[in-house]
DNA sequence: CGCGGTATTGATGTAATTCAATCTCAGTGG
DNA sequence: CCACTGAGATTGAATTACATCAATACCGCG
């Protein structure tokens, strides 16, 4: 992926790019994300608090029932959302890449479980410390509502998924979720490649599947030339129209 | 279909004496919705500019290309949003009931549709009204968070619904929701009784499901007694613990 | 009363699950 | 370096839950 960073040296000048902290400097939350409603005095402040966290691949990162401790940003991986019924039914309910933000405000009886899917890195900041910068930065609150628009969107596309789509439009849809989102290798000139964030029972849990049914599907996508398979985890996918097309 | 103006001159006459506008003064809105957020002051000058409008069932509220020209408070009935695959297939990706709040700022690309699901009286706020009052009262952006995350939770536990539950779950779980949002005729000791706001087409495209697959639902519920029906659209549930029990 | 849209019920078909048997591959230790 | 291992993935056969197709019943309404 080559992102464009029209302008971004002039911008940097701009705002004294010597005060924004080292760590700061090339975090995508920083341009993308929610650091980008902070100046750099505010930013600083922050990142007196905040701790960069690593974590492997599988890893709770929270409990559904507990209350999380921290907010985080996720700098690196993908973060998978989940809810479970009490009979052991698990549900991905969501996906968070670089630069998303993780937990929420106001927090609420309602219980999600965070764990990393892939190898994560994350930018935790401690409940107190954010909860008083949005106190007294509108602008940060105003991006936070924005995440939580855009989540809620993302949310809704995918309960049409879940309740209209077949299996293989479900893998399909996937599919194109992952080569849009995560960074791929390489997605130009509607080609992808990418190595899969998620287990085929992670598949399978996001998309409401059996994990036998995602292999199916996978191997039929395949057999029809829409992807390439390699290792069980790479994926390339020839022309992400034809891609597109599968999705329903 | 004629937008009803009720009580608009009243309402501003009435402002000198209580300060609160007529129309709001029993509006649900004002007191666990939106409007809560506004002081006497903000809310008079508010309802200079709503209008209170009526709509049939059925009738399309806002179709799913175009830009909504107004938000609105739901003030009685049920709105379903709604999102169409191209091929026609069909899915209800939330329901509002009053006071909840219909529209979003900062708009985007992704198309819903609103329809009126049953008879619905709506509070209609012309955009720039609102947008000011936004830009001048943070307070009315932190409602609106707030109703945003509300719905961000209620469709990840919708998502759970669609993903991992079997048929008769779906069913059960749409009745409870029904059950306790909708403002039942009566809801005491475990007892719910309420008039279904959705046909068994609107509801087979909120769960997932054929009409056929909820009519045979409902009338195994109906047999293992845990709701009763009346001409098609009354419900009895005996005993809502009874009706979570199958909600899985 | 009869009409039309909506809902139920029944018979049959099918996509996805379930159960079970390999296969793959990354990791480990001889 | 290779064989062994075990978790994860694929493949196959049998089963099942839901969809589809089709006929009938219900209810509101003129």
């Amino acid at each position: 992926m080559l992102p464009v960073r029209i302008g971004l040296v002039i911008a940097r000048k701009d705002i004294h790019n010597s005060n924004v902290p080292v760590l700061c400097q090339s975090c995508e939350a920083r341009h993308r994300g929610l650091c980008g409603a902070l100046d750099p005095e505010q930013l600083s402040e922050l990142a007196r608090s905040t701790r960069v966290v690593r974590h492997e691949a599988g890893e709770q990162l929270v409990r559904e029932a507990d209350e999380p401790g921290a907010y985080a940003n996720v700098m690196a991986g993908v973060v998978k959302l989940t809810k479970t019924l009490e009979d052991g039914r698990r549900q991905v309910v969501g996906l968070q890449f670089a630069p998303d933000f993780l937990g929420r405000l106001y927090g609420t009886e309602n219980h999600l479980g965070a764990e990393a899917a892939s190898d994560v890195e994350l930018c935790r900041v401690p409940r107190a410390a954010l909860e008083k910068l949005v106190g007294e930065n509108p602008a940060l609150e105003n991006r936070l509502m924005r995440q939580a628009l855009r989540e809620l969107d993302e949310a809704r596309d995918w309960i049409v998924t879940l309740g209209r789509k077949s299996a293989e439009e479900k893998v399909a849809s996937f599919l194109y979720l992952i080569a849009t989102h995560a960074n791929p290798r390489a997605a130009q000139g509607g080609r992808a490649e990418f190595r899969l964030p998620l287990s085929r029972a992670d598949i399978a849990d996001f998309l409401g599947l059996t994990i036998e049914t995602v292999s199916r599907q996978l191997t039929r996508l395949k057999g029809a030339g829409v992807i390439e398979i390699d290792k069980l985890r790479d994926i390339v996918v020839p022309d992400l129209a034809v891609l597109e097309e599968r999705c329903g």
